[in-house]
DNA sequence: ACCTGAACACCGTTCAAGT
DNA sequence: ACCTGAACACCGTTCAAGT
């Protein structure tokens, strides 16, 4: 064998994230090994760590595929969307980051659950991935409340888009112990329309109480 | 060897649980494996399962042992804590679970990393102990707005406390991004005032709109 | 009855050897 | 330069054998 060359090593690449994706449509990470992986793509697992140093670094690279199908698709449903109403924007975007973990659990929970071996530059690339999701939110809440300040808009991005990953993460795991009348989209649309009622109050009537 | 017996199978599963604990304090619990935790507490990988079955349902006894101390520690700081302002209690009892996280990383995360395998009555327990924290918010929210009915009840609950949930995983994960100036601890209040106030409004004026 | 250690089928990673 | 397969040090689990 060797030097079989019919891949570049971005077309290998590709296709060992593309069937990596394809295994979590399915079945949880903890289930995928790189030796399986390998047989997957036909190579060897010594091929799949030349290319990616090591697993974790090839599972890093499929959960940044993830987040930029993600990025993409909360960008399609802003595009599409009423623009008129900032408010219900956010809403949409929510159940738009919802409907994504619902339909691809596995593949949702690989992104949160990966950890980080500290200390690498390509951990800044992922972190800044992970960000453009909350940035998304901040001219919104500006349209809201356009004379909040820079730090109000960064709490409320985060308090939000964090509290709106908390809900699908208990979601999709059945942790909520809710009878069924009651939806998870009910409880995002609850959560972003309350807290930003009495938000968007504050930032009116410039309160120096709550922020 | 064998017949030694200078355990119970009841001490040397507590033995066991508490090693596991122990370990987590410092590595995460992919770090753990079951014949590490074997040699720790001075038996074979083979005791080990005999005395729980599998791996992952030692895992569970684990995180068991963990929401009972949450649960704990919760029940502890609702008793202390001022009982004239239900709302400053909720927030009381997000950061305390917020410091457990914090002071717990490993261990906090083990608990709802755990995959249970599914079909098993012990789920159920698992279950309900999480169920439990969520219980906590319930007659505080009903303190707050007495004529709420049951399904706004659990709504609410549910949203705030899969929302600090949410707050808690990114703090600990590092990913939420903010200047240094703007703590979790703010997040959490924020969430919680916000939500609370809008929430108690529409509960008490009753409105068809929002719930 | 309780416990062990060898065996089994896996795992990620390394690396000499092959083209 | 590219790729493999054997080797290495692990892993959870099973189970015959020992007391």
């Amino acid at each position: 064998m060797a030097r079989r060359n019919d891949h570049t090593s971005q077309q290998l690449s590709d296709k060992i994230i593309a069937s990596a994706i394809e295994f979590l449509q399915h079945q949880p990470i903890r289930d995928l090994s790189l030796r399986a992986l390998a047989k997957s793509v036909g190579y060897s697992a010594g091929t799949l760590i030349n290319l990616f140093r090591n697993y974790n670094l090839l599972l890093l690279a499929v959960s940044g595929y993830t987040l930029d199908q993600i990025h993409q698709q909360l960008n399609d449903d802003v595009t599409k969307a009423n623009k008129d109403n900032a408010s219900q924007l956010i809403v949409s975007l929510a159940l738009e980051y919802l409907q994504f973990a619902s339909d691809h659990p596995y593949q949702w929970r690989q992104v949160f659950e990966h950890q980080l071996d500290s200390g690498l530059e390509i951990n800044l690339i992922h972190q800044h991935k992970i960000d453009r999701l909350f940035c998304k939110v901040e001219p919104l809440l500006k349209q809201l409340a356009p004379q909040a300040i820079e730090l109000d808009i960064i709490k409320a991005s985060r308090t939000l888009w964090a509290s709106v990953h908390g809900i699908c993460l208990m979601s999709i795991e059945d942790k909520l112990f809710m009878p069924t009348q009651v939806t998870s989209e009910a409880l995002i649309e609850s959560l972003i329309n309350h807290y930003l009622t009495s938000w968007v109050d504050n930032q009116t009537k410039e309160s120096f109480y709550v922020n």
